[in-house]
DNA sequence: CCGCGATAGGTAGAATATCTACACATCACG
DNA sequence: CGTGATGTGTAGATATTCTACCTATCGCGG
């Protein structure tokens, strides 16, 4: 789906501070594979959200000890999250009166 | 949203064959004006449809006796349409798994 | 009669998002 | 020693949509 992967993201990151391949995974995962997050797509939204104040980040460890940007979003970004969330049902209604006939 | 315009478009051909504009205004209807169909989106969408074999056109007039260009769903297209639908609802579930927590 | 909004079709160019395909590095495992 | 998983990132192509135009006809109010 497209123009979701803002809105998945920072949903990812209210469960808790966590790093790009994480976060993919996570979406990954909770959504059975049916949604993949390609890096090239990850990599450019994070800083794409990092620009817009939505998300902080900082340079960590992982639990398998590797280098890792710790990801965690910001006030204005849980703003944001609610504003798209809305706009996301208010569409999804108005596709569904759209193809539910009528 | 995006992504969704070409199933928007189809849905509304199986009513009936419209012409452009008619469907525009069809779907913004329907969706009490939260979806908005730009005309520099929706010629470039039919051009695509047409290309893809999904919608045929010829000339013809409008109820208002203008010229317009009349759109018909195919049998492809309307092949195409049930997958379109099944993919929306398939990502749909997906996203939601997402964002209802977990 | 004249202008304007609605109806109808269309294009050009920019902006945006995503994907494909790389490059780099480390670690674990066989 | 090689491969797959983990982790970050970029370059370039592609696709879709939007903004902003252009053309033309019709009906209506002033």
């Amino acid at each position: 789906m497209k123009g979701t992967l803002d809105m998945l993201i920072l949903q990812t990151l209210t469960l808790q501070p966590q790093h790009g391949y994480a976060i993919a995974q996570h979406i990954e995962k909770l959504s059975e594979d049916v949604l993949s997050i390609e890096q090239g797509s990850l990599y450019p939204a994070l800083e794409r959200l990092q620009k817009k104040g939505w998300v902080t980040s900082k340079w960590g460890e992982s639990p398998t000890g590797r280098r890792a940007r710790y990801y965690t979003i910001s006030a204005s970004g849980r703003k944001q999250l609610g504003k798209e969330i809305s706009s996301f049902e208010r569409a999804l209604l108005a596709i569904h009166r759209v193809m539910k006939h009528a």
